[in-house]
DNA sequence: AATATTTTTTAGACAAAGCTAAAAAATTAT
DNA sequence: ATAATTTTTTAGCTTTGTCTAAAAAATATT
């Protein structure tokens, strides 16, 4: 599989894991940030590969096949950014583009070694779950903090939205995978909470809540 | 930078490392397993960016300029080797695929960091010196086994030959960078040996002698 | 239901990096 | 010094993955 033909699988798998419908040949091409008719031709391609399930103007989803390998590059990826920020001590906004390339590093005994090293993590330092070396998923229980209501708690366990911008908000007010968040008020009007981490206390808009996954406490 | 010019670009360098002369179109083509005419265009190229000296039927030599992006590629390919073999206890036979591999990861941070991770090593598993930040090599002072006279010990420092076959051989054998060597016996006829690594007594043959590099001790 | 718009595909072109076959230059042998 | 051989380069073709522009299909609008 050539690096390109790699993105894609990935792109499709992130586009199908939550809805599993068909994606639009628009929705890949805009996530890869490609034109349309690149898409086509790199659909096609899958198909013959049996990578994906692809019928003209009807969109595409993944083979059982396609599946396993984009959840392997996935396990890469999501290793990769464990070693980056444990080991390394990158800054957890750093890491996505370096994985990106690293994922594509072709050695299964690397990569089951690399998991072995970390100590097996289930999950990536943005909360997303590692898929094993069968592909396997276990998810966590785990819900937005927009859905808590007042006088509840939480424990950071990830987030929605990875954006540079948005992990470093966070890093900026101190939340971090395990913090500890009270909601200590919640507005009618707007959504808007406050919120208490760690003995602070401050205001976060619905929008920050909206990207913040917590496991009840 | 593409891979394809930065495996050039190595192989450049580790031709003229030593002669520090002009290199051939066919004995570039014969390292990177590539035949002639594509080599030419790749020079064309690589001169056109001002990172070789190419002239027409003279061969071949880097510019100050590629010279340090070829040691930049070294000193990735061998940060990786020891991070494989010390980290992730790899096989020494087994890393220099995988780091063919890695070698072409761009972040200079991520270099940076990795060299502080592994404690700043001077030499990868084979014994090869690792360029600093700057390019800068510390070369150790070594001479080949078979420059050894009956009676002289030497600590192994490094290989000569890195094949997987000759690394093998060694293992096979229980010798390993800082194994002591004592020459025992010395054959006119056909320069084999008869050494003593911890405490066992074995023949080499002076194919194997000649591609020890040793410290004298 | 017919028309307009959007989405997707096709057709044809391009750059990168390789190849083969033939030509040109350099080197070696007679 | 000329001929033979080897090395290197050129010319032209292939594949991969992209692009633009145009055509075709699907969807939305009136």
């Amino acid at each position: 599989m050539t690096f390109s033909e790699e993105n894609y699988l990935k792109t499709i798998y992130h586009l199908t894991a939550f809805s599993d419908q068909e994606v639009s040949t628009n929705a890949i091409a805009e996530m890869i940030a490609t034109k349309a008719s690149s898409v086509t031709d790199m659909l096609k391609k899958l198909a013959e590969k049996d990578l994906v399930h692809y019928k003209k103007y009807q969109g595409v989803s993944l083979t059982a096949n396609g599946r396993l390998l984009a959840k392997m590059i996935v396990r890469k990826h999501r290793l990769w950014e464990v070693f980056l920020v444990e080991k390394l001590d990158f800054p957890w906004d750093e890491v996505h583009d370096i994985a990106e390339q690293l994922e594509h590093i072709k050695s299964e005994k690397l990569i089951n070694k690399l998991d072995n090293f970390l100590g097996n993590p289930t999950e990536d330092p943005h909360g997303d779950p590692i898929p094993d070396a069968n592909g396997k998923i276990i998810k966590t229980e785990k819900l937005l903090l927009s859905e808590l209501g007042f006088n509840q708690s939480g424990i950071c366990v990830g987030v929605k939205d990875s954006s540079k911008e948005f992990l470093k908000y966070l890093d900026k007010n101190q939340i971090a995978l395990g913090s500890k968040i009270e909601i200590i008020t919640k507005e009618d009007f707007d959504f808007s909470m406050k919120i208490k981490v760690e003995n602070r206390e401050f205001s976060i808009s619905n929008k920050i809540a909206n990207n913040l996954f917590v496991k009840l406490v």
